[in-house]
DNA sequence: TTAAGTGCAAAATCTTTGCAAATGT
DNA sequence: ACATTTGCAAAGATTTTGCACTTAA
């Protein structure tokens, strides 16, 4: 089933389908929350480090991860919704790292705000928020 | 007259006022942009890289400046408000970068969007959207 | 079979640390 | 005069490049 899922996301986006490849989405696929490098290295096993990062560059230029960028310079990797395509993110959700436990996670937000710039075209959408999370509240 | 300014600002948040500081401070007042910090060596001069370094990182953690990470890993620095304070950023703009013509600026928005979380404590929310900006579009 | 992906070595960047000399108050 | 800041050297960390070897189609 799973297997099925993530040989599926891979060919979808014209990638061929490698054992690399399919550990990496596979814990993508598993983990709830977003992922560093180090916490995928040390969870896939031993995965060569530039390996790694050729991986995620083509998972994100395919629209099937995409990367948070915190302030503190944490860089994260989390899975994309099926919708997001190469050129536009559909994300209904926000990065919210916690001041507390540090915990980081993406939250869905209904009522989403739709920004508006005027003489400005707007693609794609980032908004990290940080805070107290509902744990720690 | 800016050079009071700086000074002003410099010593309001309880810093020596140097001559290095001064110098990258009067830079961000001068500039319209966020700057990099190849740019800030650049515009300033000799400047040890350590030392700017270590500027910046007083300079945000008193909320003189703040840090914008862009998605693609661009790392710059932007003037804050004079109302920013070290536990609460009063921005009402976005950190905008331009598919075109790659500028990145920071822009105000009228009616910024109020977000809530059910549960959740919110302190900075910060906004990184890309698309086309004015002059491109 | 051959085009694409991986792993290793090594370079290029970026960021941090420690300490002596210089500067600000 | 004393505490803080700067510049330099050097360590650590992160990211990129080139190339030979392996794997998927």
């Amino acid at each position: 089933m799973l297997r099925l899922k993530i040989e599926n996301i891979i060919k979808k986006h014209g990638l061929s389908l490698t054992k690399t490849r399919k550990k990496v989405l596979k814990l993508f696929l598993k983990s709830i929350k977003p992922l560093s490098l180090k916490e995928i290295r040390s969870l896939v096993g031993d995965i060569d480090r530039v390996t790694l990062f050729r991986i995620l560059s083509v998972f994100e230029e395919k629209s099937i991860i995409h990367n948070i960028r915190l302030e503190n310079g944490q860089n994260l990797f989390a899975l994309c919704k099926e919708e997001c395509s190469e050129d536009q993110h559909e994300h209904n959700h926000v990065h919210f790292q916690c001041e507390s436990c540090d915990d980081v996670s993406c939250v869905e937000i209904d009522n989403f705000p739709l920004f508006k710039i005027p003489n400005y075209k707007l693609n794609n959408i980032n908004i990290n928020i940080s805070g107290i999370c509902k744990h720690c509240y």
